[in-house]
DNA sequence: TTGTTTTACGTTAACGTACACGTTATGCTA
DNA sequence: TAGCATAACGTGTACGTTAACGTAAAACAA
């Protein structure tokens, strides 16, 4: 009785009590509860010098600290998900889904695949889309994603100007942000995911030579109605150009830029070139309009080998037709999956990315494209 | 002070007190304890019809059951791992990595990394290796295996027989299986990753009809000990000429089948063929041996069209080195790394893999093999 | 001196599940 | 009908971490 007498007046020796109780119990060896047994603190100062806040003496952190290396100690991170119950919110901003071309329906697909692997970790994704041919759409889609104040961004900077601008208010946020598809080299950021286009461009040139002769001409085609903003396609004409030297092979090459993107305008554009240079025998599409130069090959009646860009339906049916012969192709899919994998990496503590995570640079022929994308 | 002595008669007033609080507190929506609360039970009984657990009165069951339905009761993984602190087990029997090949470094390397990730959630990996060449080393690591009570299995089965007879015991045992580089399909697992090995021939056709004339001639090398046993290679030959069949290609093919692995041996082999096939301009060597020839062409300064499988350091060097045209790669490191992630998925609950994962046909070249394993 | 702020730390209630154990209620045997 | 087994359910607590809250004591101000 006089046990719980004394427990009337100072509460708090109940609790020492059952402390003791749990000491008899148990005999700790992980976890903040053993760090705090043996500084001789609580969990609470343990848990404060875990996260860097404040309120802790430099001495009681160095003893702490000194501790947590001795023990190797290694927060148990299903019990941190859930007693932090946190709900992180990833934002997602890339070109949305045009008629002209579905090649980003694939990292859409991947971002979401790897959202659906997050989810139970607490994650959600929000999304916002521009338009490719308008800055005004990014600019605006940017302000709306800052205002959602996400914990983590994707970003696909394809407008380098407006990208960059948004990059500075997001790093001034301190919120760690991924590239994807293409890159600011000079921007901060957790890595940049996609592909390295010289080499792709190289690696179609390899793939050129070996199914042509020595003589034969090739000509490279870039489509794009802002081409001098489009430092992709010139990357890879460069890789493409810089193997032809390197391997001393002396066929000629000639570039064709066409500012049109329709049908009829690439079409006038092919013709009259092939008319000016009979000899050519293969043709470099540089982006994933090779869809376009099939079809007018086709139509013509030509046999030419046909090198492009990209695992979009419209070229795979010329793929399978015969009339593209490879595409060039860097996971588009495996971009958006790892892209949202490496935030949730990092967020969560599992590990740090590379800068820069190039993709393998597939070549999808008629024979192996049915396996590329599973 | 009567709160206090009333504590002392009964102490569960305290604690019911306590519930009381906790009830104010909070409105639960979701868990077990949303569960109890709808069906007037504890969390307790929910739990027990959770388990399929004995002790719960059938009306009971049903009630919970309706109520685990409507509210379609997800359970959290973490409260549970953390709750029953189980460590899951997942056990591995893939070959060794010989001197000869080091093909299963890179499979190997792929369970590794998909394991340092799910490390955190409690699940350790045991390895178990096997020679290639023994099928008795195979029994006895099988057996080593099981004697370990894994809770998920990744298998190679390279011994067919061997492999059933142990799937059989798998499966009695209920574990969680999937097959690694080649399939049993009559034997139920949770999925195969692998290749398919007709198509990956059938590709290897196409680039060798791209490369050469119509009138040269091809040879089809298979090097292999236990030629009858190593189906691998019979179906890449099968897809290599039916490749030929199908495109009304009249390129004549001869099929050389060298059942020693010495270079000595091979040298011979090949050398007597090119004296009786002397138009033979192009090799497909239908496994990873293709470096062996490789060398055997540089030794006696041939340039002919190489190609062949895997993406082995010794293979690569003779793609470097301008020997070998084409190299046919399945990601044997995804392979690794999907396995382990498709068991992980699945006692997570997070999804169930399809029955067959294929993986992409890929095609490494002097101009791409760099990004190949990043 | 007294009052106020700050520092440094302890305590405790969640988070959702699992399970050992205690308590009734019910049925069955001798 | 006493005695006992067992079915059916409740309770308490552990799991490891987080973070809000509380509170001494120290530092400082008046």
């Amino acid at each position: 009785m006089s046990f719980y007498l004394h427990l009337h007046i100072h509460p708090k020796s109940f609790y020492y009590i059952c402390g003791l109780n749990k000491m008899i119990k148990k005999t700790e060896l992980t976890g903040v509860k053993e760090i705090a047994r043996r500084a001789n603190v609580s969990i609470g100062t343990v848990d404060r010098v875990i996260h860097n806040r404040k309120g802790v003496s430099d001495a009681t952190r160095q003893k702490i600290n000194l501790i947590i290396e001795e023990i190797n100690y290694q927060p148990n991170k299903m019990a941190s998900l859930l007693a932090s119950k946190k709900i992180l919110n990833f934002a997602v901003l890339i070109p949305d889904i045009s008629v002209e071309t579905d090649y980003w329906t694939y990292p859409l697909n991947g971002i979401e695949q790897a959202g659906e692997e997050v989810k139970q970790f607490g994650i959600t994704i929000q999304y916002f889309f521009y338009d490719l041919h308008s800055r005004d759409s990014f600019n605006k889609a940017a302000e709306e994603l800052l205002n959602c104040n996400p914990q983590a961004i994707l970003l696909a900077p394809s407008f380098i100007e407006e990208s960059t601008a948004m990059v500075k208010r997001i790093n001034e946020l301190n919120i760690p942000l991924v590239f994807i598809n293409s890159d600011l080299p000079k921007q901060p950021s957790l890595t940049y995911i996609g592909p390295e286009l010289y080499q792709s461009g190289r690696l179609a040139a390899q793939l050129t030579s070996l199914s042509i002769a020595h003589e034969d001409e090739i000509m490279i085609i870039n489509i794009s109605t802002d081409l001098e903003n489009d430092h992709h396609l010139v990357r890879k004409e460069q890789g493409f150009r810089t193997y032809f030297n390197d391997s001393k092979l002396t066929n000629p090459i000639t570039t064709l830029n066409i500012y049109e993107t329709h049908i009829a305008s690439v079409e006038n554009a092919v013709l009259e070139a092939l008319q000016q240079n009979p000899n050519v025998k293969a043709f470099f599409v540089t982006n994933s309009r090779v869809n376009i130069v099939a079809n007018i090959l086709k139509k013509h009646n030509k046999t030419h080998l046909l090198v492009g860009y990209d695992f979009l339906k419209s070229n795979i049916n010329y793929l399978i037709d015969g009339q593209i012969n490879f595409l060039i192709c860097q996971r588009p899919k495996e971009q958006g999956y790892l892209a949202i994998m490496a935030l949730y990496k990092y967020l969560f503590n599992i590990n740090e990315p590379e800068k820069a995570i190039y993709m393998p640079i597939d070549i999808i022929t008629k024979e192996n494209y049915q396996f590329y994308n599973s």
